[in-house]
DNA sequence: ATTATAAACGACATTAATGTCATTTTACAA
DNA sequence: TTGTAAAATGACATTAATGTCGTTTATAAT
């Protein structure tokens, strides 16, 4: 084919990127080749090596995309509750809804990518960066409260932060280990959001 | 060489074990191949796969004998303890001592192969076994708690459970993200196993 | 229509890992 | 000391993935 728009090669891009993501999520990231997602796009080889090169490349699109959505969403979180507790409690029914939902989402790929990462001096750099702006977003929430008096936390804030995110991580991990042989109810999802409720309640003080 | 006795055969498995183990927390598992480890061990080729013909067994094998020895420490754990909390209590010092130490551990090659296993049925459903084994240990701490009044659990035992290995886990994560880049004061390991405690004493209703 | 452009194609050389097997070596028993 | 079972060797055939590049083909501009 020949000379085309910014438009066609965007769209273009859009369709390897979504295969991409379908086969991740499928077949995992580490055991996806280029040739796999040659295949699955149904175009040549040279084809789509000429939008990516390497499987690495899709991945941080994709994700990158995905975190400019959570960014709005959380955004518009604080936006629309008129307490910090609010918001605190929309985000944790959010990641209940989300565990408890089933089939094997995005994240379980960013997990395996950011396992496989730990060695890779330059793929870490690049986590780094992501796990910092994750960071800053939930940050933001508690920070909110504190200013307006609505929490006395009792830990430092950065710590809360990373307990409610590393309680939410495991969470994934534990939905995805019963996949398919045990339901949400034996991983106890909403008792451990339940869980992570209590100990938030309890270490920010939240007025009643 | 020739014929000879199982002591000779025994030693020579554990001394591939030992350099399969430090490559795979080296380099990971999916990225060790079995000829990393043969000129490791500096054995030939046909000397390895006398004796192991894959990663994947090697893995298990190495596993295998972590879970026995965590085992027996479970059980000193609980045979040693006064009371039912303390047991508890010593089981967050080590988690917190552990996560505070320096150095990738086997503990992250097995989230690795965890990870990786998610749509591998065989070994999905060796985990699911392997999970329920540590899962029966961590029960017993608090069960023991119950029985003798010392605990009134507001959650599902099961659940609290599952709440404690999920905080501890993540916290391995966690803790290996930051290698290398930030200390554990920047993961907030202390805080994190104090707010796992907070936790605890609250849905336990520890006397006092 | 015609032509220039570059998107898309697909064959191919290269690299790396796997599992096997005929051969060599050596510990142990007789 | 010698014979032998089997441990250990290392070359090799096989398989699978990668990145490249000369060729083909479709589009948009003229």
């Amino acid at each position: 084919m020949p000379k085309v728009s910014e438009e066609y090669k965007e769209k273009r891009k859009e369709e390897i990127l979504e295969t991409a993501r379908e086969i991740f999520i499928k077949q995992g990231f580490e055991k996806t080749t280029m040739t796999d997602i040659v295949e699955a796009t149904g175009l040549s080889r040279g084809g789509v090596y000429q939008y990516f090169s390497s499987t690495d490349e899709m991945f941080r699109h994709i994700t990158d995309r995905n975190d400019q959505e959570s960014k709005k969403w959380f955004l518009s979180l604080i936006e629309n509750s008129s307490t910090a507790w609010e918001a605190v409690e929309k985000l944790l029914q959010e990641t209940e809804q989300d565990r408890l939902s089933d089939g094997i989402g995005f994240g379980v790929v960013q997990f395996e990518y950011f396992l496989n990462s730990l060695r890779v001096e330059e793929r870490a750099s690049y986590l780094m960066k992501r796990f910092q702006f994750l960071r800053e977003y939930f940050s933001k929430l508690i920070q909110n409260g504190v200013e307006t008096g609505e929490f006395k936390p009792l830990q430092p804030i950065d710590a809360i932060i990373l307990f409610i995110m590393n309680v939410s991580d495991g969470l994934l991990l534990y939905r995805l280990m019963s996949f398919n042989r045990l339901g949400p109810k034996e991983v106890y999802v909403s008792e451990q959001v339940e869980a992570l409720r209590m100990y938030l309640k309890a270490v920010l003080q939240v007025e009643q």
